[in-house]
DNA sequence: GGCGTCATACGACAGGGTGTAGCATGATCT
DNA sequence: AGATCATGCTACACCCTGTCGTATGACGCC
């Protein structure tokens, strides 16, 4: 069953300070850090976060153990080996997140929620052309 | 100051049972209901939605207080004649829901949000055209 | 003028996700 | 042994949302 409560926390969170994100900040910062350096113990993982802004280890190992009921990290080896990594890459970690919110908007507000898309998008002359070549490569490629 | 904490709650919430969506399920009726009959008295919303499912009187009352906080809904008449609106057509909304969401994981996730937005039109042929139709145009008028 | 209907204010409690952390226990390393 | 680390539990706290109950005022109608 893999325990997919997976798209459960996806979710899209405005209150978060700052733009939109999905997981909270701490939660985000442990994902950065486990995507830009590979696995980690979780020591590692407070030192890096503990040097921008002191936490407990404590706190660390909280949101690691929730993480981990969630799926969004795997743990390998035992005591003194364990070392968290990221259940996901990146990439398949967005895509997730953006497919479950494209869905979402898609399926209640249908051709609004494209327009809003490409409102969005549209903000940003790179992305617009990325897009439109990505899109252009799928109607291609069926 | 005109009270912008609206942006704070269009959150995406992907714990809503069901596919992401912005808003709770009980505001969502509500927006839904605005939407689709136009401003409308509490005890209108109320009946509204009583007749879907049981909910109190206050319950509607107290979320309408609240979406009025948020900027979600807009008040206008007092006692007898009150009427609660839509501050903003869905359009407009679907339109600041989805850009808030966009920026968000455009800003932390640049190109793998790109692709995740493709992945997920993708999967519907006549949202994949309609969105290359869009982009082109707006491409065109710069 | 009561009665019924509404609008509202206030307060309360619950549940879910997240942030934060202390305490305790085991395992390991030096 | 002493320091370090991994973990499990527990406990608050805060925020948003859903749900209501209890007033308190206004109105409209018979």
């Amino acid at each position: 069953m893999s325990g997919n409560n997976f798209r459960k926390s996806l979710a899209y969170r405005p209150q978060a300070k700052g733009s939109a994100q999905a997981l909270g900040e701490l939660q985000a910062k442990i994902m950065e850090h486990l995507w830009s350096h590979g696995p980690a113990s979780l020591a590692d993982v407070h030192r890096e976060i503990e040097a921008r802004s002191p936490v407990a280890y404590t706190t660390i190992s909280t949101e690691l153990a929730r993480m981990l009921k969630k799926s969004l990290v795997r743990k390998a080896g035992m005591n003194r080996e364990t070392r968290y990594a990221a259940a996901l890459s990146r990439e398949q970690f967005v895509d997730r997140v953006v497919g479950d919110v494209v869905s979402g908007l898609l399926d209640s507000h249908g051709q609004a929620a494209i327009h809003g898309f490409v409102d969005a998008i549209a903000g940003d002359e790179a992305a617009l052309d990325e897009t439109l070549r990505l899109l252009r490569k799928r109607k291609r490629e069926g």
